[in-house]
DNA sequence: TATAATCCCTCTAGTAGCTATAGCTTCAAG
DNA sequence: CTTGAAGCTATAGCTACTAGAGGGATTATA
C-alpha cells in the first residue's frame, strides 16, 4: 500500500495531477486509511506510470482514456491502438513541420545588426507579413 | 473605419479573439458608433496585423506587448526585440528536438503488426517505460 | 506520551489563448 | 418599415494541470 506521496516518487506525477487524474476517472478512486487518506495498490501503481508514460508521448487525456481501456482487454484487436498512435505521429509530424517553417523564418529576422528599431529586421517583419520568405 | 467584422476579415482574427485582445489589452479600447459599435482606424488595422503575425510565429501574447511598445518607440535601441526573438527561436528549437525523439519513439511502437491487444507493441511499450529506446 | 514536522484532505481559483452561448440591440438593404 | 445580418455584454467552457487556503492525519523524535 502506498500513500499518494510515495505514488508521486515512483511515477514522478505530481500529487495534485494524479487527484486530477482521479478526478477525470482516468483512475480509480483508491480505497481510504481510516483518517480519510488515499491508500495505493500495485495496480494503482502501474496503471499511473502507463498514464504517465503515454503523456509523455503527449497523448491526449481522451486517447490515453481509450489506450487504458483497450489494455484492460488483452485478447482484442489492437487495430484501435494503432489507430491513436498512427494518428498521433502524424500530428506530431505536423507539428515539426510547422515548427520548422517558423524556425527558418525566426532565424531569418533574428539576423538582425540593425542598431534602432525603426531599422530593426525583426519588428519590421512582424508589422509587414509581405516580408516574409515562407509561409507559416 | 472599420466595423469589427470587417477587422475581423482584412487581418483574419476571430471577433471574439479582438474583443479579446482589446481586453488583455493588446489594443486599445476604439472609438465606438452612436450605437456603442466598435470603430476601427487603420492604426488598429495595421497593430492587429502586427499582433496577428506575431501570433502566427509562435510569440506569446505577454512577449507581443513587449515587441508592440518597442514598435511604437522607433528610436530606441533594438536589443530587446533581437533578445525575444532569439529567445523564441531557441525554445522553438527546443521543441523541435522534443518532437523528433517522440516521433522516432512512435514510429518504433506503431509498427506492431501483433494482431490482439495482449502482444501489442504499443500497449507494451505504454505500460513499460524500459522498453523505450531513446529518452523523451 | 507529548509534540513537532511532515504529510494529506477538500475546495476554490488561476494559468494561456481563445471559443461558445444566451439574450439583447443596432445597422443596412429592400 | 421591416427583416436579417451583424454587433453588444456577460458568463462559462476548453486542456492539463498548478497553487493556495485552511484544516486534519501520520510519523519521528524527545
Amino acid at each position: 500500500m502506498f500513500s499518494i506521496g510515495q505514488l508521486s516518487k515512483r511515477t514522478g506525477v505530481k500529487i495534485p495531477t494524479i487527484r486530477y487524474y482521479e478526478q477525470m476517472g482516468l483512475i480509480n478512486s483508491p480505497e481510504r486509511s481510516e483518517g480519510n487518506q488515499r491508500r495505493y495498490t500495485k495496480e494503482g501503481l502501474s496503471r499511473l506510470s502507463f498514464i504517465r508514460h503515454s503523456r509523455d508521448l503527449g497523448f491526449s487525456v481522451e486517447n490515453i482514456r481509450g489506450l487504458l481501456e483497450l489494455s484492460q482487454h488483452p485478447d482484442k484487436p489492437c487495430d484501435d491502438a494503432h489507430g491513436i498512435a498512427v494518428q498521433h505521429l502524424k500530428d506530431v509530424q505536423d507539428r515539426i513541420a510547422k515548427l520548422q517553417r517558423l524556425e527558418r523564418e525566426l532565424k531569418r529576422i533574428s539576423k538582425c545588426d540593425a542598431g534602432n528599431v525603426a531599422d530593426c529586421a525583426v519588428i519590421e517583419t512582424l508589422a509587414d507579413h509581405g516580408l516574409c520568405e515562407t509561409e507559416h
